[in-house]
DNA sequence: GAGTGGTCTAGACCACCCT
DNA sequence: GGGTGGTCTAGACCACTCA
């Protein structure tokens, strides 16, 4: 039976205060694991004698940390975690790409999970101002724009937009659904286009209400977005990557020169 | 005069949301421009005729996402946007330190903004199990401990915690509060250990509500959190940086080599 | 229908800030 | 002292979910 302890009036934290700690200790050490029901807000009222207002601003506390989650009419539940997956910056090594696996697939397998991928889409469209800066093309140039979702062990954690332009793309497997053996980047290469270096932007919010649906997580999970751009030995930019991954389920590591 | 509208009962949405929707389309259109006062609790329960809590929850939303800032005993206050600080790659760059200046500060002026420092406190401390992997010494050595707050044009936007092995910063200004011309990384090479490169490891998570304090944010502004390891050129680590940024006021950007 | 969380009312006392 | 937001009480009705 879960211990809830007790609220101290005399305490400096307020009793609602009180409660969330009381609970976050519990989830933080298992005795709530992920999936498990808390305590209604009828019994957390009856078991500390406060009014319902205290309990919930309790609870309150827990969602905005994104420990739990309500279900109308259902309950409040411990959120269970997604697998976390460190990307390490030698993460597009030419040597993964030799051995027939993209990014993607390389990087999951080593850190033992289950990837999938799907929702891929390719299309070829007028290029965007954005992306346009970055692949260093005009605005009336075509770009060759593949979107698809990641998931691990079947949870979607990320959603990536590629953008290649239509120059180097066109009558290759890139505008194709299947892209063959070592991804996009294995057939860029193919073109001609040696890969030399990628650039990272890295930042971080919260998801937009579409980003939630397809990412398939509630309302207090922060989202990373990521925003790559790879280029050539000649130092032509050849694609731009516009990711989206739910952030907790993500360590990215980077090496940084002193120089 | 503002234009506060009304709320409609039959509306679908309920009327702390309209309220809430009113408010935050003043705020995106300047009427409310940053820095200015809301108009208060009580004011807004005589304009809509609700009770408390209505007002309160409509303004737990805009304080949620970040658009205002509750001050106990003063009021309401629309919050100006933090200026976005884009951190490249080469921000510790050894050129940096050469002119005498610490990384946030050169990288914040040469971005337009007022940086500053404060809360910093340093300490002597047993190491912490985590932090004695990265800095590879064990369990019973001891380790400085710096910490300290950083704010831009006046806005807190992070809060770092350096650990630095005690072998290398005993007797050094390391352990002082002041460090001297170029911070600690000038120092520890002073030291002998020249550095060569760094290791991050770049996460997001929603802040607690300590974090939320330190770094006056709403309920639902992200942190992004970076631990960084600093090596020398014999690859021993020297210091080990865990920062929680302002998810928004910050992109990292980062340089990866395809091998 | 019983149980859950979502929203609302109409009060109350407190802590903080300013003058 | 007067105004502000922070916390709390003790109710109420509603919408959603499940059996």
């Amino acid at each position: 039976m879960l211990d809830l302890g007790s609220i101290d009036r005399s305490d400096d934290r307020p009793p609602y205060r009180q409660i969330a700690d009381i609970l976050r200790e519990h989830i933080r050490q298992g005795q709530l694991p992920p999936g498990e029901q808390l305590p209604s807000e009828a019994e957390l009222i009856e078991y500390y004698g406060v009014a319902r207002m205290t309990v919930r601003e309790a609870i309150r506390e827990l969602r905005g940390e994104g420990l739990v989650v309500a279900m109308h009419g259902k309950g409040v539940f411990v959120r269970s975690a997604p697998p976390v997956r460190r990307l390490a910056s030698d993460r597009f090594a030419r040597r993964h790409r030799k051995e027939g696996k993209a990014a993607f697939l390389a990087e999951a397998e080593t850190a033992g999970h289950t990837p999938s991928v799907d929702q891929i889409r390719v299309t070829n469209e007028m290029v965007s101002p954005e992306v346009a800066e970055r692949l260093k093309i005009t605005r009336r140039d075509r770009v060759i724009v593949r979107s698809r979702r990641y998931l691990a062990d079947g949870q979607p954690v990320e959603v990536a937009t590629s953008y290649i332009p239509e120059k180097i793309a066109k009558g290759t497997p890139i505008a194709e659904v299947d892209t063959g053996p070592g991804g996009i980047y294995a057939r860029i290469e193919d073109a001609g286009h040696q890969l030399a270096h990628f650039t990272e932007e890295v930042s971080a919010r919260m998801p937009t209400p579409e980003e939630r649906k397809v990412l398939d997580i509630g309302a207090g999970i922060p989202v990373m977005t990521l925003v790559r751009t790879a280029y050539d030995t000649d130092d032509v930019p050849v694609e731009v990557c516009d990711t989206v991954k739910v952030a907790r389920a993500y360590v990215l590591e980077y090496d940084v020169p002193a120089m």
